[in-house]
DNA sequence: ATGCATGAGCG
DNA sequence: GCTCATGCATA
């Protein structure tokens, strides 16, 4: 066989690849990132002092990450059910296809600035740092290349979201008042309003739970609610609506479609719920590349001294912790992302 | 539950 | 290039 895939244990396969799919983007995020140390160091301009400052920094850094690394939020829900694999709201017999179309959302979108206050000292920081070396394991040796990962499932959720701003950083969006007149329980509006996200996401898992659905299950039975727009939906992203670890774009853009799922379960699941299922399958890995320890201390060093490294920093990077430079502009990615991530009511 | 990754859409 | 939504693989 070629290196087709069939993943799902149902069969339905998330390859849809529209030409353009219309994400979440939105909010206007601006004034995010608050609490960025940008260490005002100075002396970089010996070079033999670089290092000296790199090590101090990245000392410094880690001394600092491991100390608020250890709890920043636990999104820790009450319950922690095993979730056994009792699928049932899911059609086994999936249809086939599943239409996405990108459509709506079309609220704003994003983000309108970057912007680097002050970066002085990074610049040389890594400019010490072999800047125009060869590349340790590249093209042959390439970790990732174990998978077949042909095709991605982007789906958009269809929302409207309005305005609303980062619960994370300056949380002060308490919706006036009552506004929307649409609140029913199934209108598929949301309200950017954090408290009702965390209280729904809340109340879903429990009933998720009651159903005995695993959040797997929850993902993949949502294509079969046949909202246009709207297909499956991964474990990891069902786990992180529940646990809030979304963006709050996101949060208001999947709840209508997990409410609908919710009760069509319970609908469905007090008219016949016996179906026995069988699915299998599975063929198409992808590596997950691993970054040890050491070198991920390094990495949140140098994030902590600048978060938005230029392609020649992320290559020294790269190169000093013999890591593929792709790996690297990823994870910086990803850190930007987690520090942006929602976890409002932090300390409600 | 979370780390690393992909890819669309936008500068 | 980045952000953002989302996913696969894994601890």
């Amino acid at each position: 066989m070629m290196s087709m895939n069939s993943k799902q244990p149902f069969s339905m396969h998330p390859i849809l690849h529209e030409p353009k799919y219309t994400p979440l983007h939105s909010s206007s995020e601006a004034i995010r990132r608050a609490c960025l140390p940008t260490p005002s160091l100075q002396g970089n301009i010996f070079a033999g002092f670089d290092e000296t400052l790199l090590q101090r920094a990245e000392a410094l850094a880690a001394v600092d990450i491991v100390a608020q690394k250890s709890h920043p939020f636990k999104p820790d829900a009450t319950y922690h059910t095993m979730t056994t694999m009792t699928s049932m709201t899911c059609t086994p017999t999936s249809s086939s296809a599943h239409l996405h179309h990108p459509s709506v959302l079309t609220s704003h979108h994003h983000h309108p600035a970057h912007h680097q206050p002050a970066q002085g000292l990074e610049g040389d920081l890594l400019d010490h740092l072999t800047p125009g070396i060869s590349l340790g394991g590249m093209p042959g040796s390439d970790v990732c290349s174990t998978a077949s990962h042909t095709a991605h499932a982007h789906m958009s959720a269809i929302n409207h979201m309005q305005h609303h701003h980062h619960p994370q950083s300056m949380n002060m969006h308490p919706h006036g008042l009552g506004s929307h007149s649409s609140l029913g329980t199934s209108g598929g509006d949301a309200e950017p309003d954090p408290r009702e996200l965390e209280s729904f996401a809340e109340r879903f898992k429990q009933r998720r739970i009651k159903l005995g659905v695993t959040q797997a299950d929850v993902g993949a039975a949502l294509a079969n609610l046949k909202i246009p727009g709207v297909g499956c939906l991964s474990q990891s992203t069902i786990c992180r609506f529940e646990s809030l670890t979304l963006s709050h774009n996101n949060m208001v853009a999947l709840k209508p479609i997990l409410e609908a799922w919710l009760e069509e379960a319970e609908r469905a699941q007090r008219e016949k719920m016996s179906k026995p299922e069988i699915f299998n399958g599975g063929d198409k890995k992808r590596k997950r590349t691993s970054i040890a320890a050491p070198e991920k201390r390094s990495l949140e060093a140098y994030f902590a001294v600048q978060p938005r490294p230029s392609s020649e920093k992320i290559a020294a990077i790269a190169e000093k912790l013999d890591l593929k430079k792709n790996v690297v502009r990823v994870w910086f990615c990803n850190q930007r992302q987690k520090q942006k991530r929602m976890k409002f009511s932090a300390t409600h």
